[in-house]
Formats: structure tokens, C-alpha cells, sequence
DNA sequence: TATTGTTATACTCTATAACTATA
DNA sequence: TATAGTTATAGAGTATAACAATA
């Protein structure tokens, strides 16, 4: 007892997710490539989107990567419309991120992005089952700490 | 009708992949740091050992990858001991790749590393949502070409 | 001349460190 | 002196292009 029967690398949850998750970010890159946007750009949209306004450095803080990061997120999304800088009048050191009206369309051109991967990557997967997949990665995203 | 009704982004399938995959594969290439590989050493042993020796070039266009990052790899993983050249003696172009004794015991460990972090990935599910998991994503991995 | 592997170079993404303005 | 944002610099990972050996 105890012997380990020998499991493949590939058939580990680990692997497929990886491989699955690397897949999908590199479809879904090349498809906001389109609208102007680098990957962790969608993740500011969004974090503008449900929080409201939030300092550069709050932003820099929630998603994980450096304020450095942020500034040039920050300066891409300026030019493209989608987001403002406001001065906090209270503490001028401070730069709130606003979203536009313009960053919240392009965050739904985003959305629809998405939906239509979806689409694509559960083809072969029948309607209860892509339901079915896609709560249980909804309770893992949550168990792990991830937006969801 | 026709209506989209408001769907997050963090609620689509191709998001939570993405998400989730990011952070197994971040978690995965921390551990086999330990043994000295990168993430794609790892995908080349695998090669190794279910196709059997292969050329540099053939690596390359399996796993995706420009040959000199394939060179790269040969190099470290050579000084590791996990796998040899051979000169094809009828094409003396060709560098066979072989995996060594010390080469399956690595990739064995990398295995293990994947199971346990499948377990810590997974530790919320259930047993059978574990599984049932699994399974679509093996069947998602194979109609997308990637190995399962 | 074409192909395999290698080396040299460049590009993308991101972090760390130095710097400026404000507190 | 401490903090928010910015700019300058560096490192990891990987691709493209130039090159050498062999066919």
C-alpha cells in the first residue's frame, strides 16, 4: 500500500489549468489588442467600474503590481478616453481614477470579448456542463482570493 | 429581446481560466524552482519521455516555442543531468534529445508537485466536483489541441 | 542551396530604485 | 520626515535574425 500509482503530469487539475489559463489569456490578449488595451488594463477598467474611484496607489494594491505599472496603465487609458485623472482637492498628492463614459463602454466591448471566448473555448461542452464548469471555477476563484 | 443583460466580466469562463490559471502557474513555477527548472523545461521532459527521443526542431514546433529557446533548455537541462544529446549519426545536423534516469526522477517530481498542488488548489471540493472537475477540463484540453 | 542547431540581438512585461511634489 | 505619483533603470522571458556546420 502506499505505492503511488504513476498519474501523468497532464492529467493533474494543476496542469490543464495552466495550460487552459495560458491559452485563453493569449486569446483574449490578442482580442482587446484590438481595442488599444494590454491585458491588466482590463483589470483596471473593471476595478474602476465596481469600486468607483480609486487612488493610483489603492489600484496598484488590489491588483497586485507596482505603482509603477499603474502609472502607465493609467497614461494609456487617459489618451484612449476611457479614464481621468482628478486631483484630490483634499490631499493634492493624490490621483483619483475615474472612469469615463467612453471606459465604460470599452469595458463592456471587453465583456463581450469575453462572452464570445467563451463561446468558443466550451464548444464541445453541452449547456449544463459549461454552466456546471463554470460555478465550480467561480467557488475556486473565490477560495483563492481572486475577483470573481 | 436581444437585450445583453449585464454580465461581469469576472463571471465569464474565459476570465476565471485566466485568473486561475495565472495563479496555478505561478504556484507551480515556484516549486519546481527547487529542482532548478523553468515552466517549460518541464513540458519538454514530458515530451522526452511520452515521444521518445526527438530533434531540437521537432521540440520546438511540439511545444510551441522558437528554437533557440529550445537550445536554452537542452543547455540547462543537460547540466542537470536530466537529458543527453545525441548526434543522429545519419544526419549529423540532428541533436537527438533523451531523457537520462535522473531526467524521469526529476519529471517524476514535478508530477508530485502538480498533485500537490492540485490538492491545495482544490482543497474547498468535493471529492466528486473534484473529479467531475478534472474531467471537463481534460475534455476542454483535448479540443483544444493541447496535451491531455 | 536548404536545413539544424547555435549565438547575437532586440522586444515585451514588469519590478526596483531614484526623484519630485505635497503633506 | 513621510507619502503619492512619476521617471529611470534593470531583469526575466522569449522571439527574430545572423551565423556555422552539415546535407
Amino acid at each position: 500500500m502506499n505505492a503511488a500509482q504513476p498519474v501523468s503530469l497532464t492529467a493533474t487539475v494543476s496542469f490543464r489549468l495552466g495550460t487552459i489559463g495560458t491559452l485563453t489569456t493569449n486569446r483574449f490578449t490578442e482580442r482587446i489588442e484590438t481595442f488599444g488595451l494590454k491585458l491588466k488594463d482590463v483589470g483596471l477598467l473593471h476595478l474602476l467600474q465596481d469600486g468607483g474611484p480609486a487612488s493610483q496607489l489603492e489600484v496598484a494594491r488590489l491588483l497586485g503590481v507596482a505603482p509603477s505599472l499603474v502609472v502607465a496603465m493609467a497614461d494609456r487609458l487617459e489618451v484612449l478616453g476611457a479614464v481621468r485623472r482628478l486631483r484630490d482637492p483634499g490631499d493634492r498628492r493624490r490621483q483619483q481614477l475615474v472612469l469615463t463614459e467612453q471606459g465604460h463602454e470599452l469595458l463592456g466591448r471587453c465583456t463581450t470579448a469575453a462572452q464570445e471566448l467563451d463561446a468558443e473555448l466550451t464548444a464541445e461542452l453541452d449547456e449544463p456542463t459549461r454552466q456546471a464548469l463554470n460555478a465550480v471555477l467561480g467557488t475556486l476563484a473565490a477560495s483563492l482570493g481572486l475577483p470573481h
